[in-house]
DNA sequence: TATTGTTATACTCTATAACTATA
DNA sequence: TATAGTTATAGAGTATAACAATA
């Protein structure tokens, strides 16, 4: 207990929480934070969060298979069919047949996925830009360096 | 482009994709990792991240209003709602009518609400010195101080 | 036996809009 | 007019379980 009664506003308070002081509420706020600013970001485009991560692997790995998609994002692979049925929508990638796995429905960007994808990553590369501009290369980096060591559950301070 | 046919498996290329160059790709990865130790730690408690956060500013801002809470964890009144029910119906708090504003509830919390708030405390903390058992004091301080830019909205390198 | 794509399903999180009581 | 609590509702996001086809 700190204070009885309440605070007045939000503000007054907000840097004496305990919360602060915990690594994954912080997380979540910034996560927050960056995920709206992305979708401003992708406005003109439609593309959510999800869909722009598996046209960008699709892009960069052409043939490549929902459930490898799937891994690579770390997500099921039951998610993926509304996320390539979207894009086979939009004709940004077509599902062919793959010659060694029958059971394999290879994903092959469109030149309308590709030009798609060079703009997503350039809007985002803009959003990310305004909204990490007061953060030198190195805080970035640092950042990015942390939050990869999380995501591959090392502990070791030097990767 | 990068290789074609698709890589064998998805670690084999993590490291080369565009993607791991975005903050915001990294934060949502980190995020998913923080959220699920979150929830293995909380499993007997059976507390939801926004219900623990909730109950802590309640714990540490006897009275608050439900409104007041919202602002704090920057989300919108309605949804405190079914959050406030949960801890209610836990018996983790009271909603009372407030003597200044007949239009607030305040939250009180009680004594099994208290208990509550700093056994899971205590756990949370165990979770993240576990999860983060490999980064140096200075690297969590350094993560959190980025993190908390972000959400603040400010660019400044320091604070 | 294991994996791919798929469907059905359900659950969580969260926002918007509207209502009422009160300020 | 504005705010507090509330309800109804809807839309993401994402997981689990199952199935047929194929490996």
């Amino acid at each position: 207990m700190k204070t009885d009664p309440a605070p007045r506003s939000a503000e007054d308070s907000a840097d004496a929480l305990s919360l602060d002081g915990l690594i994954g509420y912080n997380l979540k706020r910034a996560y927050v934070v960056v995920r709206e600013d992305f979708r401003r970001a992708m406005e003109d485009e439609g593309l959510s969060p999800r869909a722009f991560s598996a046209l960008s692997i699709i892009a960069e790995y052409p043939n490549i298979s929902q459930s490898e998609v799937a891994r690579m994002l770390g997500v099921d692979r039951s998610g993926m069919v509304a996320i390539t049925d979207d894009l086979e929508r939009r004709a940004y990638l077509r599902r062919t047949a793959s010659a060694r796995d029958r059971r394999v429905q290879a994903l092959m960007p469109t030149a309308a996925g590709q030009a798609a994808h060079a703009r997503a990553l350039r809007k985002i590369g803009e959003h990310e830009a305004r909204l990490f501009a007061g953060f030198t290369p190195d805080e970035q980096a640092t950042l990015i360096a942390l939050l990869r060591r999380i995501r591959d559950g090392r502990s070791e301070p030097e990767g």
